[in-house]
This record gives structure tokens, C-alpha cells and sequence, in this order.
DNA sequence: AGACGATGTATACACCGTATACGTATACAC
DNA sequence: GTGTATACGTATACGGTGTATACATCGTCT
């Protein structure tokens, strides 16, 4: 049946992981499923369907195979922030991609679902939480792109050298910060920290009191 | 002289303009510049370098003239921000350039500089200030590219078309969430209210009291 | 048997970035 | 003047891209 189409998705998939995503041609794939480029078009509309498929297919790698009802929101929160920046440290092509088009799969829908109950079960006004989820998405999302596409990466230059292209009058901040900045990072550590200061935004945007994940109520769901 | 040179940037950045990213060929640049294609390469090594050029010439209009060296930490933070989603708006296909390369060029870096010195003199520890700006900057960025690319678009079908797609019970928050997410949203409001929780977020860091700006040390630089 | 839809193939078109080779025009040394 | 180096532009060509169009081959159903 639709056989075919996942056996193209996987084939998309596997170039782009391989050789990156400008690899990813409709001739290549159709020569990776052993078939004429054109026949792709049976059961893809067009490239960029194609693509879309492959993301989609990565947003559900996303999501927690079923939500741990058991953990708090907080973790729930790091459990999905983390599963993101981990996909596309697998599959850095993707990140790019994450940014094309709004989440319009099921699978991202769920997602974005995850974010709206862990802000409401931390006791953020439902007025701010769509607005809330869109700042954390595109953060999350934002770092990870940054990372897999070198955003982060300090350039061919060392720090020093790039420091040195301007007079120094003109960069109070780096001359300032030079024992840090010609340190390494370690962007594990960081996206953490950066996960506890969005915990830490999100509290301070609670005006109820949250809803306590050790206290259910009576006949609480399940 | 190098007159040629900023021509064709200039045209680049034109055509960019009026037909998109993907219409920016090295055959349409030279075209407009009425020229051969192979004559670009006598002034720009290739397409990347092109690309990269004309980004860096959006860069330097991003920066203040001359940093407003009068107005709080905020008010220099919220400036930069809102010059950049400026930027992004009047040209929506660079947000997506901004993601791909470190800051290399010069403007760039003193861009990150002006973050550096907000949040040193907003008192936040040195140790902490070359995270914090990648993560506002990261935001900022993403912000801008979402908004730019549609990814905060609602898509094509309409909020409540795309919801019942799922069983209602798959999805509490938006469930929950319903009568705001029919709402349209005021982007520009809500990049506002982001940039607002950001500074609170930033004052959150502070240990140190902040270097007020008003009483600067006695013979303060420059 | 015959029609039909699903699937794959063959060919072709317009476009892309750019390597290579060749022209031409100015500037400078002798 | 004469030669030559350098800057700039042109001409042609190669291998790649996405995909429109037309044709062939099936298995299935009537």
C-alpha cells in the first residue's frame, strides 16, 4: 500500500544523515529506493512535501511515547526541550527545517499541547500561556538550530584574533569578558541553565497558585 | 574602485526584496547589474560569499549610528532587539541567513558587544553574561525568524479546524485553552511583553548590585 | 475480453553555480 | 614607442537541479 511512500521517507532521511541536507535530491533518492525520479511523484507532491514528511516523521521521534503523567511539569517541560535539542543533534540538517512552517502535523500539535498543560499545571494565567509556549519553542528550537548550523561555533577565527580586527576602545565588553570567552563551552551544561532561567521566567509569570502535581485532586484523570 | 562591488550587493539585496530569497541567482544579480554571471566572480568569490555579504550589510544598519550612550541598559537592549525583527520584517528572507553563520563581521561583533555591556552594567556576574547573550540573542533571532518564515502563522486551516483533527481528550491544553487560541495575536505586543519577561529574567541573574548608570565611577572611561 | 487505475519509465525543458579560456583596456617600466 | 602586467568583462561548457509531459506495464474488476 502506502508502503512505498514510507520506504521514500526513509530514504530522504538516511541521504540527509549521510551526506547532509543539499544531498537530499529527488534523483538521489529515487536512485537510494532503486526507482526513476519521477516515480517519486506518485506518492510525493513535490520536494518540499517531501521534506515536510521527513520532519514530521522527526517531530513524532519527539514526543515522549506516552506522556509520563507521573512527572511534574517542570520535567515534563525539560523532558520535551531536551528530546528537540537531541534530534537534531542526531539530524543537525533538520533544525533549519524546524523553523519553514508552523506546527501543522498531529505530532506537533501534541507538542505544542505538552507545553500549554505543563504551563497551566505550573500556574501561569491562561492568557499568557499561548504567548509563553511561542517564547519557549522558539528558544528551544532557536538553540538548537544555532548549534547544528555553527551559529555558536566560534568561527574559523579564534576568539583573540577576531577580537583583535577592531580597536579595542570600540569592544568594552569583550575586552571585559576575555578570560571567558576564550573559554570552550559546553553547550549541554548551557542549555540547561538556560532551562532553569526559562523555569525560573515562567514562576515569576504565576499569579495563582500552581497546581501542585503531588496533590491531585479527589478522582484526579486516569 | 570597489564601486562595483556595493552595486552588486545592492542588487542582490533588491532582488531579494521583490521576489524572495530563491530568486537571488547569480545569473539575475548579474542580469540587473547588466552583466555577464561570470563577471560577479571577479568581485565575490561565490554565491555563499554574496549571501554572507549582503547579510553583513543588514547587520550594519541594525547597530545605532552611535550607541545611545545616554539610555539605560534596557532601553539599549530593547533597541537592538527591535532593530533586528525591523530588519526582518522589511527583509523576511534574511532572518533564515541569520541562523546559518557565526558573527564574524565586524558589525556583528559589536552588535554582541552592546549586549555584553547591557548586562555587565545590569549586574549581571561576567562569568554568566556570554550565555545570557547567546540566549537573547538566540530568542531574538528566533523570534524574528518564525515571524518571518510563518512558523507563528496559523497555517492554513484555522485554529479550530486543526484541533479537531485529534480526539478532543488528546489535547487539555488547547481544550482548555480554546478561547485564546481563536484570538489573533498582535505579534509586535507580544515580542514586547517576550523582551519585558527577558529583562526580568536578566535582573533574576544579578548577584552583584548593578553598576548604576547614573553614578558612573569617578573617572569613568573615556 | 476489455476497461481502468495504480505504478514506473523515458525524454525533455528551463534553470542553477561555476570552471576554463579568451578578449580588451588601462597603467606602468624600459 | 614597445612590451607587459593587471583589472575587468565575455563566451562557452559541464554537471547538477526540480519537474512537466507522454508512454508503458501491470493487477483488478466488470
Amino acid at each position: 500500500m502506502g508502503g512505498r511512500r514510507e520506504e521514500i521517507l526513509d530514504a530522504a532521511l538516511a541521504i540527509a544523515d549521510e551526506h547532509g541536507l543539499e544531498a537530499v535530491s529527488m534523483r538521489a533518492v529515487a536512485e537510494r529506493v532503486g526507482v526513476t525520479p519521477m516515480a517519486l511523484y506518485r506518492h510525493v507532491s513535490g520536494k518540499a512535501a517531501l521534506l515536510d514528511a521527513v520532519v514530521g516523521r522527526l517531530l513524532a521521534a519527539f514526543l515522549p511515547p506516552d506522556a509520563g503523567e507521573d512527572q511534574g511539569w517542570e520535567e515534563r517541560l525539560g523532558a520535551l526541550a531536551h528530546a528537540c535539542r537531541n534530534a537534531t543533534q542526531r539530524h543537525p540538517w533538520a533544525a533549519q527545517l524546524l523553523f519553514s512552517r508552523p506546527a501543522v502535523t498531529p505530532d506537533a500539535v501534541r507538542a505544542v499541547d505538552v507545553i500549554y498543560t505543563a504551563l497551566i499545571e505550573a500556574g501561569v494565567p491562561d492568557r499568557d500561556v499561548p504567548r509563553l509556549e511561542r517564547l519557549i519553542s522558539t528558544f528551544v528550537i532557536g538553540f538548537a538550530a544555532s548549534e547544528a548550523s555553527g551559529r555558536f561555533a566560534p568561527g574559523t577565527l579564534d576568539p583573540r584574533s577576531r577580537r583583535g580586527r577592531l580597536p579595542e576602545g570600540d569592544l568594552p565588553g569583550h575586552h571585559r569578558l576575555a578570560p571567558w570567552l576564550d573559554l570552550p563551552v559546553d553547550l549541554t551544561t548551557e542549555f540547561e541553565a538556560d532551562l532553569d532561567d526559562i523555569v525560573r521566567l515562567i514562576k515569576t509569570c504565576v499569579t495563582t497558585s500552581p497546581v501542585s502535581a503531588t496533590t491531585p485532586r479527589p478522582g484526579g484523570r486516569r
